[in-house]
DNA sequence: ATAATACTTCGATACATGGCGAAGTATCGG
DNA sequence: CCGATACTTCGCCATGTATCGAAGTATTAT
């Protein structure tokens, strides 16, 4: 039951589902998804530790960049799951294709630039 | 996204899966799931009506009975694929199963008993 | 009608959650 | 080592949510 309320409760938010989404096209680092969201990197930063606890996502560090992926072939069938149940059902939201439309400007922008906008 | 939304906020509360996952067994009025649950009548109300928001559950009116059951097969994808995944991950869980127990013995006592012990 | 029943809605309260900026941590460049 | 970078964690505030009891509504029984 636990686990079962990890995942909904981090799906029952709507930032958090937008950047599940995004991360369909691929991982991001933490300041592709700042920039996507518009939101301070630690309001992003937090919503991604949900996501982390839910089993939602994957991290990895790379120097000092934090990658964020979707779960690999591992992972449980109810994370699998869930996170096809929003691909499919999403796949043609307005919001979800808008951020997908503005994630690919984003990732042809230089991650060095990106941060220093976030951060001064 | 709302209708995504209005599901996911839904079940990311323990006692609405709860709910959810006793009307498996069929319909239940409203008095039954008080009793099941131990909270206040206007409580269960409140959770009830936010199932039915985000179309978890249907009900109908049979005299000064509330029934509520799980949708039926007119129901959309997304909420039968949603109900769906809760039954497959939560079939054993603890909670789930001693609800089910607890509510094979509320079945069988009378109704107007039932409600006699919520209200005074 | 009147009273009782079975809810639902309302109002208040306590707790949880989302948001930000500031401070802390880890890594890299010079 | 020292400063800059890229986060994460902490502390705070505003908003949202779960809960209850009280009041309101609809239906049935007398």
């Amino acid at each position: 039951m636990r686990e079962i309320l990890n995942i909904t409760k981090a799906l029952s938010d709507e930032n958090r589902i937008r950047i599940l989404m995004c991360l369909q096209a691929g991982e991001l680092c933490v300041c592709q998804i700042v920039e996507l969201m518009g939101l301070a990197p630690s309001t992003v930063s937090k919503h991604l530790s949900i996501l982390y606890q839910a089993c939602l996502v994957e991290s990895h560090k790379q120097g000092r960049w934090n990658y964020y992926r979707l779960p690999g072939a591992g992972a449980s069938p109810r994370v699998q799951e869930a996170i096809d149940w929003l691909r499919t059902h999403l796949a043609k939201d307005p919001q979800v294709v808008q951020d997908a439309r503005q994630l690919k400007a984003i990732c042809k922008m230089d991650k060095d630039d990106l941060c220093g906008t976030h951060y001064r």
